[in-house]
DNA sequence: AAGATGACTAACT
DNA sequence: AAGTTAGCCATCT
């Protein structure tokens, strides 16, 4: 039988998943990516959405930097006075991103502006 | 099994 | 500036 067993229609989903995870940690320290771009990267144009859901299952055991992604204003996409977005910012001030009354600059934290950084200098 | 939900977003009011 | 709409589609009820 071709895919009979209930595992192997999960399987391409796995695929994009493990995709999506790898981008995210390719996100150098002190930058963010929003969600839609996280999604293009991994080769998933339009679909932010499964970025998001990919980050809640993602296993502990990855050491995923979740707290890099944020949505397309700059902002975190938890409540700001909930406790898993009071720890998302603090992650990031953690390594330096710098908020504007809870939105960050994506341009300014991007990971392409770290790379401009690294060859012209701050 | 069908409908609601959501760690989204771009495009319109 | 802030709210709505339409796409998105795997998961959850």
């Amino acid at each position: 039988m071709a895919n009979a067993s209930p595992g192997a229609e999960n399987q391409s989903q796995e695929e994009r998943f493990r995709r999506i995870w790898e981008v995210v940690e390719g996100i150098p320290e002190g930058c963010v990516l929003n969600y839609g771009e996280v999604a293009r990267l991994a080769g998933l144009p339009g679909r932010a959405r499964l970025v998001g859901r990919a980050l809640a299952r993602a296993p502990k055991k990855r050491n995923l930097p979740w707290h890099r992604v944020v949505n397309a204003q700059g902002k975190i996409s938890f409540a700001a006075d909930s406790p898993r977005g009071q720890r998302q910012r603090k992650l990031l001030e953690a390594e330096g991103v710098v908020f504007d009354d809870d939105t960050i600059d994506l341009d300014r934290f991007s990971p392409e502006r770290a790379m401009d950084r690294l060859l012209w200098g701050p």
